[in-house]
DNA sequence: CATCGCACCT
DNA sequence: AGGTGCGATG
């Protein structure tokens, strides 16, 4: 059986929030390492990983490989139950038909209890062969939401432009032309506000926006986010969370006159 | 070719919020006295005029006379790229084709630009007569708009009547009737706060209280909003910026049966 | 159903 | 000033 408690119910729920959208039913496969998902979005552009590791919840326990079929609108329905500040425990059983979410505010006042129905999905397992990335990009999560927010207005793609000492954002639209430079600064006394640059080869590519205003939702769970590009291969947008668990998106570049 | 500085960009930022209701298309005529736009909404009842002096601008260089044809939702989309206390560099060649804003982070870490087209629009040019006002009120922005919207509540027009110590809003509805009397009044402890009637002659006219609540969009600009009226003539809605500049707005009166 | 824009509230 | 909730729209 499964038994995790997490100490912030908002942790999943910012993470459903965040791929809704792109996905509607997926396997959470829980083990003992801790509960994993990853899914394709619906015109495989876009792939979505998630790790909670053991470590992020307490207590863990999960005797064997369970995977968990859920329709995450009516996972999100639920979730929209927790309030902040809830524990969460997640149950299920070894070969369930249903799992069992449990919100307790904090003085245990208030226990609320859900069951939602699981569902046979059939999951391609998909290798994410490990990357050498040309160049990364840390950078603060809002700063990163502000950037492609702006440029959504004016168009349907960005490109990203990494050099040692900056990035550029920059794009075409009909009403006229964007661009966002951010140099790399970093400073002791505000590191929310750094913005670190990791470069072996100057990239520059082409991504789709809307896809990356929707996995901008994932803004709330870490102050910094992550670019990871390489030529020719799918950018990777990820967002560290505790215990190195993490929530990471992939998203094919756009190439020629696609853009 | 124009190059212009504005220390806050959230000043264009207001300006274009308050006018693009009204205006979708207008030109910002600009010469070495300044930047300059006079606009008739899509209805021809108010008129939009707003003058940003050269002195508002460090530095200001415009060699000669360039109407930029901007469609004003555009520009909208653009300014929400700006953050507070950004710097704003407006530049456009003497002939130009686009007209190119450029954002700056106060510690210039961050630059953004963006290039908005321009269009050619035909403009007539609109002589506005300098009126002598039988009577002029001075009070704060805040309290205008702040009677404006409970008003609107009520009705679709108000009437403003200026005596020598006070003015008085008042509308009917069907619900009811309101009115809101300002008494004159002045305090140098608090001159925010002033209320000031400059008056040669009593006068009371009806407006539109939806234009009006659309040009107290401009109260972020000022402390102050100055009223200015004469029987039938349009009432003038002042709003004085930094170094002579101001935003104006002009609204005929309603006449007879019409309120 | 999802997205967008506005207004309100904190 | 930013976030949230609502209403309207496609």
């Amino acid at each position: 059986m499964l038994e995790a408690r997490m100490q912030q119910a908002d942790v999943l729920k910012k993470v459903v929030d965040a791929i809704k959208d792109l996905v509607q039913d997926c396997n959470f496969d829980c083990n003992d390492a801790g509960i994993a998902l990853q899914a394709m979005d619906n015109s495989h552009v876009a792939l979505v990983s998630m790790m909670l590791k053991a470590d992020a919840f307490a207590p863990f326990r999960c005797d064997r490989n369970i995977a968990l079929g859920i329709n995450l609108s009516s996972l999100t329905k639920v979730l929209r139950a927790a309030q902040s500040n809830d524990e969460l425990v997640i149950k299920a059983e070894d070969a369930p038909d249903v799992v069992s979410l449990t919100f307790e505010s904090a003085e245990q006042d208030r226990i609320s209890e859900y069951d939602i129905k699981l569902m046979d999905i059939d999951q391609e397992h998909l290798g994410i062969p490990e990357t050498d990335y040309a160049a990364t990009v840390k950078l603060p999560c809002a700063e990163f939401q502000r950037i492609c927010r702006d440029l959504s207005a004016l168009s349907e793609s960005v490109t990203i432009e990494c050099a040692k000492d900056g990035v550029k954002f920059s794009c075409q639209g009909d009403i006229g032309a964007g661009s966002v430079n951010l140099r790399s600064r970093q400073d002791v006394d505000k590191p929310e506000n750094d913005v670190i640059i990791d470069l072996s080869e100057p990239v520059a590519l082409t991504f789709s926006l809307k896809y990356l205003v929707n996995f901008c939702k994932a803004s709330g769970l870490s102050k910094h986010v992550k670019l990871c590009l390489s030529a020719e291969v799918p950018l990777l947008v990820q967002y560290e969370l505790l215990n190195q668990s993490h929530l990471r998106f992939y998203l094919a570049p756009k190439i020629g006159d696609e853009e």
